[in-house]
DNA sequence: CTGTCTGCAAATGGTTTGCACCATA
DNA sequence: TATGGTGCAAACCATTTGCAGACAG
């Protein structure tokens, strides 16, 4: 888990080092909360004819070797980072999509909870919480709840 | 709001009421946490000709009505409700996608503490909390957190 | 009858796959 | 030079839309 020793990592496993999986991995680290096609289009700023099959193959073989993951912000395409950072959570505002990014400790209460009362080992991050944001539920007295 | 008076809610927006609209809903009632081809297949059974758009335009206008809501509860499919049911959220494993129903109760302190942070008003049915079972957590001793 | 709703087919967005060629090791 | 990787095109899954005919009110 060396600062860039993946290209090693990768080589052992019997994998190849090619410019795309750089670029891919660069574009990742660059943009931070990326879509595939964002990262398509980042990566082609330097490399053209690279292919969005590629991008997805290539995002897959990063998560596998744990250097990338990725999270389900909303009802579109799942976002990509780093994956040592991406220590937040999201919150979602349901009526203007903005993004709070929260610390994970504001969860820790919570996962405790689920850990003692089901057992379950919760991981905040993958998906948003989803809900309304201070501006948008103040102009609204929803009855929902 | 009362028992089922949701057809004079219906016609007096404007709305007609429809064979369709009716099997919709029961299937969804039916059901419980149904994607929009398990209530096809459902309303086909009495209605064999209905289409899957149908499907889709229904469960919208019965959503904005409040009839019905959706969660995601993973990448595929949303899963549909009745919106009177479904006070509980849904912790997913993502090894063996098995999905624990929990009490909303069980997150009040956290959604408490949300909204004193961040002025955010959560709903934590709307997405699942995805993490892992007692089973699965317990094959792996994973360095992830 | 009239305007809404439906079925159908085609388009869309996101993602995956088969295959022949390419390039890393 | 042998595999593993890539680009391309087509397939796929979930969802949306345009349109002409069907039917609720």
């Amino acid at each position: 888990m060396g600062t860039s020793d993946w290209q090693s990592d990768l080589r052992a496993r019997g994998y190849r080092l090619t410019p795309q999986r750089q670029l891919v991995l660069e574009a990742v680290d660059k943009l931070e909360h990326s879509t595939p096609d964002d990262i398509l289009a980042e990566v082609r700023r330097t490399a053209g004819g690279v292919n969005i099959s590629t991008v997805y193959r290539t995002l897959e073989l990063l998560e596998e070797l744990n250097l990338v993951s990725h999270a389900h912000l909303g009802h579109g395409a799942p976002t990509y980072h780093l994956a040592d950072r991406h220590h937040h959570m999201h919150l979602v505002c349901r009526d203007c999509t903005d993004v709070i990014e929260a610390d994970l400790s504001e969860a820790e209460a919570f996962t405790q909870r689920l850990r003692e009362r089901f057992g379950f080992e919760t991981d905040m991050r993958h998906f948003a919480i989803f809900g309304r944001c201070e501006k948008c539920a103040a102009g609204t007295a929803e009855p929902g709840e």
